[in-house]
This record gives structure tokens, C-alpha cells and sequence, in this order.
DNA sequence: ATTATTCGGTAACATATGTTATCGCCATGC
DNA sequence: GCATGGCGATAACATATGTTACCGAATAAT
């Protein structure tokens, strides 16, 4: 939320920089848990390199539901505002660098900028933004197959494709692993 | 955005009075459209009365993404704020009394609260409430089968069930209508 | 090098869900 | 009163998706 405004604000970097000290920068390998399901989450994360997703547990199979990649930053937004336990467990992909933020100076950063105006647009944009992503996805399940859906993730995030794994894709697209490899040789068959 | 806004913070209702006389009641009979698919929203809208839906056409069929009760307001958030064709088509249905804000007004408003500390906390939890919204029906696709969906939805919005019709309903579960009343009657046969 | 894991493909069968069609009920308009 | 259309239930059949099990390639651990 903070430190990808930062490039994209010049304005606000004097309020966003006084908080880059506090930051504490990991190097951590593959499959290293970030937070757990159930936790209170204690950081704003940021990814640096690599990549990471969010997962729970439903019942015994790991179900992942979203994925983050270099330059972006995440809560778990639920936990952090709420102090709810998260509903997610955050969990490296790769081996990554991460930055995390502990809550109190995320807070303390939303007390100075509530009394900068140019920041309310900021932070609408930036929210109706993730919102606009969760509704798309939704909506997306609403109306297209699991074939389109996969289509629909070729062409607008193929990143994801090259880079993770096939079971958590399949997860992610609410189908087993067997059904999307079934959807890639049907997709393969069809056109190549 | 606004409405319910002012009954719950009661120091943000100066803001919100002036721009009362701007809005337009409506009373409209069930099955009006007031805002079509494609179309660029202009205007917030408020339910007093009654319920609507938004929808879209999906090659030939309607599917039903939101219903929206008494008291609750709603924009197509990304029309309004990027200027670009709806995505849905927002219709009554069932006869209804509705407030509408021009636009002009809505970012008027917020231009002026921009300038008022406190309300960044109103609008971060407003937007994160929604944003959460999406965010668990998008999670709900990924982890419950249709049947679970259902009853969740018996659970946590049974006003729904009782007011809309079974086809808008299916269709915002992401099933056909004729698979909702088998999970009906399944679910009759396993309890009653 | 050798083993153990992780990952992706595929087959056979089971279950969930869609499609189409038919029926009955009920509200509405004529 | 009688049509008409919207709505919900159900059946028969078709397709989509899940489950389990097995194989082989690639990668990591020893």
C-alpha cells in the first residue's frame, strides 16, 4: 500500500520515507511462511522479489487464493483492520526479499496523511482498485467455465502461468489439478 | 456511500446535508432499469425502499451479480470512476423508492471531506468493508461447492432467499436454475 | 550416483452440474 | 371468465468436473 505509491506520488514521499527505516528486510528460500491462518497479522508485507501467495486450509487440501509478485504489497486486510485472526496463511513461492512493516507505523502513516487531501484520491484509487480486482474475479466465476478462466489468466496475467506451480493455478481457478491439466492438452489439441 | 453514512457518523452530517436537496427520489415500479449495461454511470444511487439487482449478458443470458436491499447505496464503481461503460445493468425488483446523486455532487462531496481528517477513516473502513465483501464471495467460489453456497447464503442474507426470485438467485450462485431447486429439495429431504 | 519429493500427464470411474422439455401454480391483463 | 407469462419442480439425458491411482520427468536431499 505504501512504497509502490511512493514512485507513483512524488508528492507524498516525504510522509512515506520517514517510515522506510522501520521497514525489516528478509532474504528468505522458497515455501517459508510468512504468516499463518489463524495468526493476527502484525505487518504490511511487501514483495521485493520473487513471489508469494495466499492459502487456506478447507477441510484438510490447501487451497490457494491469490498470488503477489514483485512490486506489490499486501495484508491481510481483514486481520489488519480488525485485529481478526487471519482467514490466511501467506507462504513464499519462490525464493524471495521481502520488506515488513510493522502495523503500528502503518497506522501511525494514516494518522499524518489523513490531514493531507491530496491523499484521500490516493487511497480511493488504490482501493476501488483491489476491489475492482476481487469483483472481476468474482464475477468472472459467475459467468465463465474453467477453460475460459484459465484463457482469461493467459492473457492477462501469464506470469502467473510461467511461474507457479500447477496445483496452486488449478486452486486458484476453484478446479482440481487433474481437470486443469485436462483443460491444457484439451487447449493444446485444439489450436497448439 | 452516503446515505447510511450520515446516521452512523453523526460529525460528518454538515458534509453531507448540503448535498441532500441535489438528489432525486424516484418511485418506480418493479423491473425498471436504471442503468444499462454499456452505458457510463451518472449518478449515485440509494435504495429507501424495495431491492435491486445488477446484472449482465452473458452471451444471450442474464446473470445476476449483486443484490442491493433498503438502505444500501451503490455505484458501478468502475464506470463512475473511470468514466467507462458499465459492466452491468442495474434494474429493480421489486417496486422501489430510490435517491439519486448526480455525480457532479458525489465528487463535489468529496472534494470537501477530502479536507476533513477524520473522514479517511470513515472511507478506508467503507471501502474495506466492500472490498472484503467481494473478497469472500470470490474465496467462497474457490473453497464451497454450489450446495455450500446456498446455505450460506440461508445463513448469512436470508432476506435474499425470501425476496428475489429462484432464477436471480441461481444465477448468482453461478448455477442454472434448475440445479438450485435439486439442492433445494435435497436439502428438504436431508432435514426439512 | 542414488534415493526421495515435487510436479505434470493420463486413464477409469464417480459425482456434480448443465440442457431441454414438460407440468402445475399463481398472478396479471384482457 | 379466459388467455398469458412468470415462476418453480422434476425427469432424462449430456457434459463438466472430481477422485483415485499410476507413470515418468525433473529437482532436491543424502
Amino acid at each position: 500500500m505504501l512504497f509502490h505509491i511512493k514512485d507513483q506520488f512524488p508528492e507524498l514521499r516525504p510522509y512515506l520515507d520517514k517510515y522506510l527505516e522501520f521497514q525489516e528486510r528478509l532474504e528468505v528460500p522458497a515455501k517459508t511462511v510468512l504468516l499463518e491462518e489463524g495468526k493476527i497479522s502484525g505487518n504490511y508485507i511487501f514483495v521485493a522479489k520473487g513471489c508469494i501467495r495466499a492459502a487456506l486450509n478447507n477441510n484438510g487440501d490447501d487451497k490457494t487464493t491469490q498470488f503477489f509478485f514483485e512490486n506489490e504489497g499486501l495484508t491481510s486486510l481483514e486481520s489488519f483492520l480488525k485485529n481478526t485472526p487471519s482467514l490466511f496463511t501467506i507462504e513464499t513461492i519462490e525464493p524471495s526479499i521481502i520488506y515488513l512493516l510493522p502495523k503500528k507505523y502503518v497506522t501511525a502513516l494514516l494518522d499524518d496523511l489523513s490531514h493531507e487531501p491530496r491523499f484521500l484520491k490516493v487511497i480511493l484509487g488504490f482501493l476501488a482498485e483491489r476491489q475492482l480486482h476481487y469483483m472481476h474475479e468474482f464475477v468472472s466465476f459467475i459467468k465463465d467455465t474453467a477453460e475460459q478462466r484459465y484463457q482469461n489468466m493467459l492473457n492477462d496475467r501469464p506470469h502467473i502461468i510461467q511461474r507457479v506451480p500447477q496445483h496452486y493455478i488449478a486452486s486458484y481457478l476453484g478446479i482440481t489439478r487433474v481437470h486443469l491439466s485436462r483443460i491444457k492438452s484439451a487447449l493444446a489439441r485444439k489450436q497448439g
